[in-house]
DNA sequence: TTCGTAGTAAGGCGATTGTCAAACTTAGAA
DNA sequence: TTCTAAGTTTGACAATCGCCTTACTACGAA
């Protein structure tokens, strides 16, 4: 008898309360930069159990908290699933291209990484 | 009798050791992003003493140790001062855009707090 | 109603962070 | 040589972080 799922609101700061430091201090840990990463690559919502982490769900909750709290990801409950978007409308209007360039600054060292681990012969392939 | 400020070399990561993550989080401290935009601002290297901080030395020196230890700044003793400069090149190699994007978020986020506290009548002046 | 899946909350642990005070070093000026 | 300004080093402190375990809640399916 409570109301439709009121009880389960997610706080969000508002787009005027949306930090650079805290956005850049939630994207400088390795694995919430690559949970960003996956949810730029899906262009949809994603539930949190979508992503194989090497932590536990307590530490991936906590994650996710992080990058709510930063205003990075939006946050919504479907069913016993909670689904996360990037907030790229309201990051791309106070802050434009840092999205972009962070994403791509880091898919940027990937290919480095990538490529210093080339196999012998690959060049050649 | 020792070697020329030979004892006064200061440890730099090569330009394929900067992290984005390191990088990323240097810039996630409010006093060390401003450090960054005064520097990008002046053009120049700048002392650390040219810094008005609101923290002692030691602490400065601490700040300017993260800066430098993640390849956002370049340090060179020049007599009894400590110069600093951005390390604009290696970035931008490394991380195309990234640093102006950063940079302009922080300019937009200083503006949008000054019109804020704009004064009652300060849009008819 | 029972059960399983998704996620939360509380608490703890070791490491890191931002800060300071105090004592020290280094280089240039008097 | 002495003094001073600039910066370092050490050690401390409280706060935060990333992580875990354990116990919990919320929803949907059987």
């Amino acid at each position: 008898m409570t109301a439709p799922s009121a009880a389960r609101e997610l706080a969000h700061p508002a787009r005027e309360g949306i930090r650079l430091e805290a956005v850049l201090h939630a994207l400088s840990d390795p694995l919430r930069l690559g949970l960003v990463r996956d949810l730029d690559a899906a262009q949809s919502e994603l539930s949190c159990s979508h992503f194989d982490l090497p932590v536990t769900k307590s530490t991936t909750t906590h994650h996710f908290r992080v990058l709510r709290e930063s205003g990075v990801v939006r946050q919504v409950y479907r069913g016993t699933a909670k689904m996360n978007v990037l907030r790229r409308d309201d990051l791309d209007a106070l802050f434009p291209g840092l999205l972009d360039s962070i994403l791509a600054a880091a898919r940027a060292q990937e290919d480095r990484r990538a490529a210093d681990c080339r196999p012998p012969r690959a060049r050649q392939g």
